[in-house]
DNA sequence: AATGAATGAGAGTTCATTCAT
DNA sequence: GATGAATGAACTCTCATTCAT
């Protein structure tokens, strides 16, 4: 009944936010990118439900108009969003993992792009784990698909590694679950302390959940890691246009 | 900022709603005890925002005066709600540690508790994980110290636990977050897929989560927790009244 | 899922605008009454779409949460003034027709009335034959209602004057329709006109509906009617104001 | 108010909608041709306020830039249509009147005419009858326009008869507004119902109405409406598409 | 002639909260 | 203690219209 926008295309375009986007021209859609950037910003200052859309629309410095042209609504905004962020980190998952040869190291490669991500990218950590939460069935989804992802990415390794004969036959689904809640968790309480690297949990972390697997003692990718945290794979508050 | 009113004791940890209140003369204070539970049937069913005080007025059969009379808003009855479903699953934890004596099948225990719980009690679940989530600063502090009370208690135990030698040196403090993060995001999946038992997972979290401590196959209270299994600490849906 | 409103009550204290309104004691529920009187006004001054909420709301100096409180939304405000301001109409019609004897002065009597009504209430007449029309399928069927029940009086009446033989046998619906139709385009000129008396072209349309049932010559009751005109039925712009 | 631009010619009458539509070439400015079409299947499908530019636009494959480059607004593509329709009407009668001889005749050609493209062309009917009403004094000035425009015909013809001796002296001009008004009730309640044919009252109306001008029984052109029955001036449809 | 992205005033509606009774 | 009428700020969303291309 109502002519169809050409927006709210849950599937194109999928990292408007990013890393593409960095390399996409950035005249391409320059309002709809702005709106985006600028929903990221207020999203994550206060939280979706005290996010007015004019909020979003004085922080982009368009218009209403230009907001319900691009976006059907305040949800489908936020959807794209996540969707977006969740590209991001995935992206730089399997950027991570593709640099490893082992199914373990694989593994530890992921979780140490999750804590750097989190620490580069408070906002995408805060939008992701916290403002998602709780926002009716619609969205509930969307968040539960995106850790559904994220744990079967683990998952898959976690076999991988069973099979090579790394760690023991188990539960891998509930490993790779157990893995995404404990990240969570640390995650959730270091954005709400507010004080303290993150990244300086990881050995612990690493060495908490290798055990957690039957690998403890075998993780041979420590050297590499470190690397990856003198060289971060996601910029400090990169990646979304700028 | 408001004035005060003799009814907002965010302490209480009087379990108002739960075992405590089953004990108590039910005619108490009748009003409200009507509106914690609609209120708690409705934070459950709609979320935080979507319900309204009148939701709850009309649920309770009591009026807006009731309401505002024995809460000064919104947001205060929901921490109210929180203290007192929190209060209720501490209750049910220390129980079970208080029947057991080494550390870590204290720490099992609580670990069941925690699965029983959620089994039993959905909408205490869902509130507490879910609804109570990006609610902004007040209410985030809020749910950090339930979150940060039930890690305390785990850990003090896991310390125990290397005291005694059952489990190496470690850094308990993230044992217990991540195993708090374990529990959140199995629950959490749990809610939204709506099927299965929760309790049928707990034998294999068991052994993940006795691993990830340095404690594998040591397990030596397999037996009772059965009986906690037939014997559940939280009666399916009790607790509020009714 | 809403609590119910108390208002909307489309039977209800049907007349809350006009005669009865005037018995009733008039602090009853006076700020509905102080809305309605409200809608009224802006209604016939701008019409439908163009009267706002605020606009209805700053004229009765309430509130926009009184409004709400009473009525569920703009179109239901309409249509409690729309069925009012019906049955005022009909209150009047049947007071008159009461006073004859003769079922064709019965249906004069009828027709006074409403080029009285029309004329002493510029506003009544507005809203119904005008300000109504084009509103969806709902409010013309409201719309249509009121049409039919007026209709219905006149049709009931020139059956019985079939039946006494002061006119001959016909399709006493179609007549009327027409009657109604008639009167409708006669007094929607006169609005947009603004000029001139409507009773004075009382005669001429008497007896041209007269003739057009085949009753040509035949009123009896012209004396009557004079008298009625002297003596209107319906205070000018009295009825709702007060 | 606005710089008038040059397709706003709101005497038009060229009746790009209808029959000369047909003739000259379909090519002429088909964009303004297919935004009128839409126009008028949109407003008779929603009605004048539900009717979104937008809708107008995607119903004609135009764009909103060549919407704004026929017509300087929404009101104004609606006068145009009622321009376009009333023509249409106006010559139906036109032709139909100029086929008989005698005013009485005509006068109930005219009558039959209305009937005819009413329900050839339920979308005029409801556009002309319902949708323009109520929408401003500008288009309730151009809405009572054509009416009188209508009943000017009927009227004129009135007072032919009457010097011809046919009918007796009398208020013509009231007699033509109330058949215009009878004509106005009976189509809309048509329109509403939505069922039976509105032709199969014309029988009745026309005795009614001759009966109303004092012309009973003298309805010399009965054969000839027929005729016109049978082949009804206006297409079911059709002059406006294509 | 034609496009459609962009504008922004303004609409109806919701709802936490107050307060006279 | 209890009621519910009343308040009004704030919200999401719509849509006629403009204008650079």
């Amino acid at each position: 009944m109502r002519p169809t926008r050409r927006s709210d295309r849950a599937d194109v375009r999928r990292p408007e936010v990013g890393r593409i986007a960095e390399i996409r021209s950035a005249a391409d859609t320059p309002t709809r990118d702005r709106l985006l950037e600028a929903a990221m910003d207020v999203f994550a200052a206060k939280g979706y439900h005290a996010a007015a859309v004019d909020d979003i629309v004085a922080a982009s410095q368009t218009s209403k108009g230009a907001f319900y042209h691009y976006f059907s609504s305040k949800q489908a905004i936020f959807v794209t969003l996540m969707d977006a962020l969740g590209a991001l980190l995935e992206d730089g998952i399997e950027a991570a993992i593709a640099e490893e040869r082992g199914a373990l190291a694989k593994v530890e490669a992921a979780l140490g792009v999750v804590l750097e991500t989190a620490e580069a990218r408070r906002d995408l950590a805060r939008i992701l784990l916290i403002e998602a939460v709780g926002l009716g069935p619609e969205l509930e989804a969307k968040r539960l698909g995106i850790h559904r992802r994220f744990a079967g990415v683990i998952r898959r390794h976690l076999e991988r590694a069973v099979e090579e004969g790394s760690i023991p036959p188990q539960d891998t689904l509930l490993a790779a679950q157990a893995w995404v809640g404990a990240l969570n968790e640390l995650i959730t309480r270091w954005l709400a302390e507010g004080r303290g690297r993150l990244g300086a949990r990881l050995p612990a972390l690493r060495g908490f959940l290798l055990r957690s697997i039957g690998a403890a003692g075998r993780g041979a990718t420590r050297a590499r890691r470190s690397r990856g945290a003198a060289a971060p794979r996601v910029r400090r508050n990169a990646g979304v246009r700028r």
